[in-house]
DNA sequence: CGTAATATTTAAGTAAGTTATATATTACAA
DNA sequence: TTGTAATATATAACTTACTTAAATATTACG
């Protein structure tokens, strides 16, 4: 499992990155998907989930249906246009920030330094 | 420049990496040596470094020889045995992290998903 | 009948950062 | 020589993105 804190900060941009991929998804389901994707490394917790994406909605990036599915209410979020362009932004900044770890993390003895 | 939330959760890591690579670095130099390696793209602040270097210093991981060059003081830090094996752990779970984002960014409509 | 899985909500608390300020020397330009 | 930028460290006050915890409700399984 990968420290809450390392993840801390990339929340919004993996929501909004499934959001992209899948076209629409429920808060739950994103929690799986996510700990699938990452071979169970990283589990989102529902107490960040949620608000992050009541916020993202009240922002006008995200828009909702409600459905009933088993009794149960699945809420469905999808990118609205503004939403899109703000999932362009996040994942290029997410790549740069892996590029930037990798490039801390890779380092050599001998090899790039002197 | 990547935003500070993302980058959050990273910089005991970054810190630690940089002293494993280096033998030795004083903080003004960590901060250079990170602009450098990430082309700009992550600065570190100093209200954030220092504290950091002090509270792993407090904790075994570090230790400090202050030298004075030009009339300014010069505090290097480098890893105690203890410090190496952080290091060693922090490193990995960092990899993992960077597996884990890649396998999110990288998602490809239509291949992965089913 | 109890537990696990599914599904969402939200209040309270934590801590890792940011922001701002202080201090002091060297180097360079106008 | 006066001011600004770079070098070098320290720390107090504040922010906020989370974690933790508790609540609610249905389905599924042993």
């Amino acid at each position: 499992m990968i420290s809450p804190d390392l993840i801390k900060g990339s929340l919004k941009t993996i929501v909004l990155r499934l959001l992209k991929e899948n076209g629409r998804m429920y808060g739950y389901e994103i929690t799986r998907k996510v700990e699938e994707l990452t071979a169970g490394r990283i589990k989102l917790t529902y107490g960040a989930l949620y608000p992050v994406l009541h916020k993202l909605e009240n922002e006008g990036v995200l828009v909702t249906e409600a459905e009933n599915f088993n009794n149960r209410i699945r809420i469905y979020y999808s990118l609205t246009p503004k939403g899109n362009s703000v999932v362009a932004e996040k994942v290029n900044e997410m790549k740069e920030f892996i590029d930037s770890l990798q490039s801390i993390v890779n380092l050599q003895p001998g090899l790039n330094n002197g």
